[in-house]
DNA sequence: AATCCGGGGGT
DNA sequence: ACCCCAGGATT
């Protein structure tokens, strides 16, 4: 019998991996445990921190989740909920994060669902609908997870279900002549792995902006951390604007909204770039301004030094990188 | 039960 | 150009 898992551990791990490739979460994980080993220190840390921790790994609402799935478990003792119905009811945990803290923390026989084991039951019942498709169609998936969870210790075959789904069962080219199930896979008799799991298909969207790069002439930028925007709710990034093609028809008089005029020193397009985010595709045009003064600016002042110290997107990255670039030229 | 939420990376 | 990683929150 293996000796138990951290719950704690647990926890950040499978939340972090909702989102990201193994190997990204790697390196951020192993700070995170480091930095913060414990619940206790975990809630007593500053949100900013926090969210330094979550750089790259995307969706930063989960890092503010779990900071806040913290502070309460610190209050109690810290102690971790040990049923499902109580690891649900805290944020940023739901049916799969608490199945997962349960069979592999606590070793209860409770089921997990993730994309792994979505497929693999795909493939192995010939289900060609999505988990998400309806209440029935859910329940299927989850009634087969309940029958693999509680066949013997859920901490083992749990794991083991999503290691097949990475190593054997994998989306594309799936290994089935090495798989354990492949005698009772309805899929792979038929040889009709490649039909499961049926995908829906997403719906994508481009559209035009700009970035708009202020700066005073020591380097400072100014940067914005807005709650209400769309993107990059809790990050430090460039201000960015829909629809370069209306603020061109309108030039400068959108500017002037943003900055006083008699403020602006300098101004100049700069490159174009492509950014993607979820569905989103933006083409982008760098708008750079110099100001004389930084005064009537919304947003913060950072030096580029500091900027680096901040939490900024991929998004303020390319900028960042396109600035330099363009400076040496 | 259906829809919304939302970064980073790969082919 | 298109796809994949995903579950949780909200309505």
């Amino acid at each position: 019998m293996r000796i138990k898992r951290d719950p704690y551990a647990v926890w950040i791990s499978e939340t972090m991996l909702q989102q990201t490739q193994v190997s990204a979460v790697k390196e951020a994980f192993e700070k995170w445990m480091h930095d913060f080993p414990t619940v206790k220190i975990l809630a007593e840390a500053s949100e900013e921190n926090v969210l330094i921790h979550w750089q790259g790994l995307g969706y930063y609402s989960r890092a503010k989740n779990i900071h806040k799935t913290a502070k309460i478990i610190a209050q109690n003792g810290e102690n971790f909920p040990e049923t499902r119905k109580e690891l649900e009811a805290l944020p940023g945990i739901g049916a799969y994060t608490a199945g997962a803290i349960l069979s592999l923390a606590f070793h209860q026989n409770e089921s997990i669902l993730d994309g792994n084991l979505v497929r693999i039951f795909a493939r192995l019942n010939l289900f060609s609908f999505l988990p998400d498709a309806g209440k029935t169609e859910k329940k299927s998936f989850w009634d087969e997870a309940r029958k693999w969870a509680t066949i013997q210790n859920a901490f083992l075959t749990n794991e083991a279900l999503m290691e097949l789904g990475r190593k054997i069962c994998k989306k594309s080219n799936p290994d089935c002549k090495n798989c354990p199930l492949q005698k009772i896979c309805r899929a792979a008799i038929e040889n009709r792995q490649e039909e499961f799991p049926v995908k829906k298909k997403m719906q994508y969207e481009s559209w035009l902006g700009f970035a708009l790069v202020v700066s005073d002439s020591h380097e400072n930028f100014l940067l914005q951390n807005s709650p209400d925007s769309p993107f990059f709710k809790n990050q430090w990034t460039f201000p960015l604007f829909e629809n370069a093609d209306i603020f061109r028809e309108n030039f400068p008089g959108i500017i002037e909204n943003i900055i006083p005029p008699e403020t602006i020193q300098h101004i100049a397009w700069g490159k174009s770039f492509e950014h993607s985010i979820t569905r989103y595709k933006i083409r982008c045009r760098i708008l750079q301004v110099q100001v004389k003064s930084r005064k009537d600016l919304s947003g913060e002042w950072i030096s580029k030094k500091d900027i680096s110290k901040k939490i900024v997107s991929s998004f303020g990255k390319k900028i960042l990188s396109s600035l330099e670039f363009s400076s040496r030229i």
